[in-house]
DNA sequence: CAATCATTGTACCGAACGGTACAATGATAA
DNA sequence: TTATCATTGTACCGTTCGGTACAATGATTG
């Protein structure tokens, strides 16, 4: 018996995979332990090895937060925009039990291999996220600010949530900072 | 020639390279390169291995903290020791440049290992700094809203400039951080 | 049917991993 | 000076690492 799998259905398993383990963390046996994929397979779709791997899970990231998140922020209403990125993104992290590998990548050496990508992500959530406050009514300064703290914000409540491993916390932490962009927009 | 060493020396320099390579990524073989200091000398000091090492500067992390941000914020007067907090946490991490150990362990499996020290980490943070903000005139219910997003705020601005690799977003964070603060407590 | 070819399982590679054993070293104190 | 003992350098252990080679598999196509 021998199953027969597709490139595009790999990527979310190896996703979960290096959230939870990390990239150093995750060796080519853990992946085969946890997915049933062999090697043979792996190296078959994959051909530069993990950090090809790696690669293309920040790349299916990026564009599920492209369509889902960056792309309402630029083209459509702006307040309900906001409001949809709060809870797409509470439902994304799974209210903080799902990190964003993005920013976990960024906080070691693997930085180094995926400096470009991980750069793109933070630049294009903020500068989406500033278009959709400033066409709400905010300055361009007051807007640049307000949408880093926003997803710094995010970033930060990941690592608390986990840290004292309490869901409520990230919940939480998304209602205040939604609440304070509400006071700012009108 | 032998080079003889503290184990109060070694701890600083293993936290450097945990800090820059998470604890995964940290090798024998690396600390090795990296200080001159031999497997010999570890398992000297570290009967334990990587996790002993890993373990003994999370508690030196953890001391640091509570003697130079814990304590003040508990103990002396409240609007002063935040202000020391904001200007010590930014100097601690080099205005963004070195990450919280902490905190990334927090985001991986690694998590596992230290889940009682990570989370004592921040609990520790939290209850210091609510209690600071109560003293100043903040509602418990509002002091604990704002203490958890000051700690994850710092958390998420070292994710954010270290992903920007923009030291400048850091420090902005801080000081948008502590306008807030400023503007409740008043 | 036969031929093709993408896909997979398995065996294997050298290097690096965390960890152990132990003799050589050298400062300290009797 | 000699004995002691904490400390260190080195050689080595079995295991796992990322990666390669390749034959077996089996669906697709002519």
């Amino acid at each position: 018996m021998k199953t027969v799998y597709e490139r595009a259905d790999i990527v979310p398993l190896l996703a979960e995979i290096f959230r939870e383990l990390g990239y150093e963390g995750t060796s080519l046996s853990r992946i085969t332990e946890r997915t049933g994929i062999g090697k043979g397979s792996l190296y078959h779709f994959f051909p530069g090895g993990k950090q090809e791997m790696a690669g293309a899970v920040l790349a299916d990231v990026d564009g599920w937060f492209e369509h889902a998140i960056y792309q309402p922020l630029r083209k459509d209403d702006a307040s309900e925009a906001i409001a949809a990125m709060w809870t797409n993104v509470n439902d994304y992290f799974r209210s903080g039990r799902r990190i964003c590998l993005v920013g976990a990548f960024a906080l070691d050496e693997t930085r180094e291999r995926f400096s470009a990508e991980i750069g793109d992500y933070f630049i294009r959530w903020i500068d989406a996220l500033r278009s959709a406050l400033m066409r709400a009514g905010c300055s361009e300064g007051e807007a640049q600010t307000l949408a880093e703290e926003g997803v710094a914000g995010i970033q930060g409540a990941l690592v608390l949530s986990r840290a004292l491993d309490d869901r409520m916390v990230f919940t939480r932490s998304l209602d205040t900072l939604a609440k304070r962009f509400d006071s700012v927009m009108r």
